[in-house]
DNA sequence: CAACCACCTGCAACTGTGTTGCGGGTGTCC
DNA sequence: GGACACCCGCAACACAGTTGCAGGTGGTTG
C-alpha cells in the first residue's frame, strides 16, 4: 500500500528500506512508523517531536501516536533518544552498526543536535565499581547557520 | 543521603566560602543562595531540583525561589545546568577554573550524574562553519551503587 | 466468508517540571 | 527615614510527555 511519502522515485526506495527495517524487528510496517523512520534516517540531525510533526506536514499523525511511534522505535533499537539542553527529547535513527560511541554537536544558539562521524575518544578510567556501557562526545558551540547570522 | 544543613563548625567555613563567591559576583549573599551553593559545592554529583529540595530539609525554600536561585547561579557562572536523560535539569557547582571541557558519568539505572576529573579528550575537527565553545565527554553506564544492587 | 484477535490510532484528560505575575518583605544607600 | 533595588513566596500558568479508553485496521483461523 505504501501511501507515498513523496512522489519522487528515489525516496520510495528509502521508504522501502525503512519498512524492511521495521519488519525485520517483527512488527507491522504501518504508514506512521515508516514515515517517521524514513524521516529520521534522512535527517542530518536529531529531531524534536515538534520538528518531526512539522516535517511530516499534512501527513502528520496525532501527537500521541507520534510519541508512541517514537517510543516504539527507541524500544526496538531503531532510534535513539536524548534530552537536549532545553530538556526536550531529540530523536535520531540508529546507525545500523554499533552506537556505543558517538559524537554529537549541540548548537547553543538554535539548540539543534548534529550527529558527527568522529574518532572514538580514548576510554578514560572510572572510579571503583562504575561500569561503562556507552560513551558519548558532546560538543557545544554554534552551527554553521547560526555562525553566519552571528547575532 | 545528604543530611540536612548541619550546625557542625567545619561547614560554617564552607558556607562562608559560598557566601564569598556570591559576593564576589556583586550580589547579596542571601541565605537561600548560600545554602544552595553550599549544597551544590559539597555534592559529588549533579543534583535535580527535587533532590536539592529534599536535601535542604526543613530549611527548604519555596519551589519557585529555588528555581530562581538556581537560574541566578547559572547565569552568574557559579553553577552549571544540564538536562539529564529523564529530561530533568541537573545542577552542579562550577569549578573555580575553567569548565570548557568536562566529563560526566550518567548512571542509566538511577539517572544520577557524576562529575569526573578526566583528561580532556582530543578536540576533533568540525564541518565547515561550525565553531566550538565547549566540549564534554559523556559516559553512560551504572554507578557503583547500582552495580552493587545489580537489579 | 465471518468471527476473532492482536495491534495500531486518535481523542481527551492527566502529570510533573519549569515559568510568569504580582504583592509584600528586607536590606541598602543617600 | 524615605526611596530604591532586590529578594521571597503564593498562585496561576505553559508545555512536553503520558495514560486510559474507545474505535479502527489487518491478519489469521475455523
Amino acid at each position: 500500500m505504501m501511501t507515498s511519502v513523496t512522489r519522487a522515485s528515489e525516496t520510495t526506495a528509502e521508504a522501502a528500506t525503512a519498512a524492511m527495517l521495521i519488519r525485520r524487528v517483527g512488527a507491522r510496517a504501518t504508514p506512521a512508523r515508516v514515515r517517521v523512520l524514513w524521516l529520521l534516517r534522512s535527517a542530518p540531525a536529531a529531531l524534536t517531536h515538534h520538528e518531526i510533526e512539522k516535517a511530516l506536514g499534512e501527513l502528520a499523525l496525532d501527537r500521541v501516536t507520534l510519541y508512541r511511534v517514537l517510543d516504539w522505535l527507541v524500544e526496538s533499537g531503531l532510534a535513539h533518544r536524548n534530552a537536549d539542553a532545553q530538556r526536550m527529547f531529540r530523536f535520531s535513527a540508529a546507525s545500523s552498526g554499533e552506537h556505543a560511541t558517538h559524537t554529537h554537536f549541540r548548537c547553543e544558539n538554535c539548540g539543534r543536535v548534529f550527529c558527527l562521524d568522529a574518532v572514538p575518544p580514548s576510554p578514560p578510567h572510572l572510579p571503583e565499581g562504575f561500569s561503562l556501557s556507552r560513551l558519548e562526545l558532546d560538543l557545544r558551540g554554534r552551527c554553521a547557520e547560526c555562525t553566519c547570522e552571528q547575532r
